[in-house]
DNA sequence: ATCGTATCTTTACAGTGTAAAGTTTGCATT
DNA sequence: AATGCAAACTTTACACTGTAAAGATACGAT
């Protein structure tokens, strides 16, 4: 355990970040606030400057964390689903939504960075790893001669267009608390044809 | 032109909610806020809480406005692919990622909105225009027996999902100014196999 | 003309982000 | 051990924002 002392927090970037995560799943994104994470983490309102600049900076730390443990997520729900190839697909997907059900306001905070942030603090955007998971579970459905993207890209959008719509409640009656499972798997039905057949 | 009394805008609720929209266009989200609204409207910046309530109420009502320019906009690209029903449901699925990318934060204030605060406002949920667009486009998709929606919510989730990443910038690199057809195109051949062959 | 309600304006306060000045602490150097 | 510098904070200040309450003005009904 950091010991702080009067000027020196020990660990406070993390800590900060910590707060933020918490702060989302209490209160949602709009709940957020620099001087409440500030709170939280026990120091004053303008000691996170020094650590990321402003605002923005903090929450672009927040989404670069989110993005971390959801690409771990995302590799232990592609672990879990060992089956077949479609199974296992079909699992990410539905850790995907499961983890927007866990998670909204940190999948919000996540997707409202620019991907060249998130890219400026990996170090290499193409090797990113919830993206690599995706790619991996697509690549048994990539006709030859096409490129791997484009069935990326389509399995990407129909899963993700339907995790913002159910979270939102676009989908279905009353509160989201878990995946309707007959919903999804009718939706996730089109994954049976990415590749013509 | 309305005459505006001291005491007596005439038409704020319009006002406001139109400079809402510009503001949003101009600004983003983040730069939407309800003094900034009451100045563009040229009124105090307490004005609004009697039409609106709060922040929240004058969103709403912007993300309606939203809903309504929105719902047209797809009718009217609806119109204008009439070849085949594939080309329509494709030439409404253009018209939805052209809409975002002329007014990305008009979309984010009306998805930011409740269904159930919209359905308030417009009285009857399931004969929303823009998802009538979009039912009645699926429609020649739906197999026999089969209930509607899933074909709708595949549809929905997939050009939903393109729309999101790809404004985001995560599809692509640079800026978006216009929609790419060659992947576009890719990612919606999915819609070529709505229904088992 | 009068009255009541709608439609504002003005004043005030709390919360928030950011900036600048000041204080404390840790670490490297001597 | 002493010193100095930069890191890591705290404190003070200000602008912006949302909301609330009190007050002023205008419209419409009687």
């Amino acid at each position: 355990m950091t010991t702080k002392t009067k000027h020196h927090h020990g660990d406070l970037k993390n800590a900060l970040v910590k707060a933020g995560l918490a702060l989302l799943d209490e209160e949602g994104l709009e709940g957020l606030s620099l001087r409440k994470c500030a709170a939280k983490a026990g120091v004053s309102h303008a000691a996170p400057a020094h650590h990321f600049g402003n605002l923005a900076g903090l929450k672009g730390a927040i989404g670069f964390e989110v993005f971390t443990i959801f690409s771990k997520y995302m590799q232990d729900a592609a672990a879990r689903e060992g089956d077949s190839d479609i199974a296992r697909l079909k699992g990410i997907c539905r850790g995907y939504v499961q983890f927007g059900i866990d998670h909204k306001s940190w999948l919000d905070v996540m997707f409202g960075i620019a991907p060249a942030e998130i890219a400026k603090l990996r170090g290499d955007l193409g090797d990113s790893n919830s993206y690599q998971v995706l790619r991996q579970a697509c690549a048994p459905f990539v006709p030859e001669g096409v490129e791997p993207h484009i069935v990326e890209f389509q399995v990407w959008s129909l899963i993700h267009g339907y995790t913002q719509l159910f979270l939102s409640g676009r989908l279905n009656q009353g509160e989201v608390t878990q995946i309707d499972d007959g919903p999804f798997d009718q939706v996730m039905a089109l994954l049976d044809r990415l590749a013509p057949s």
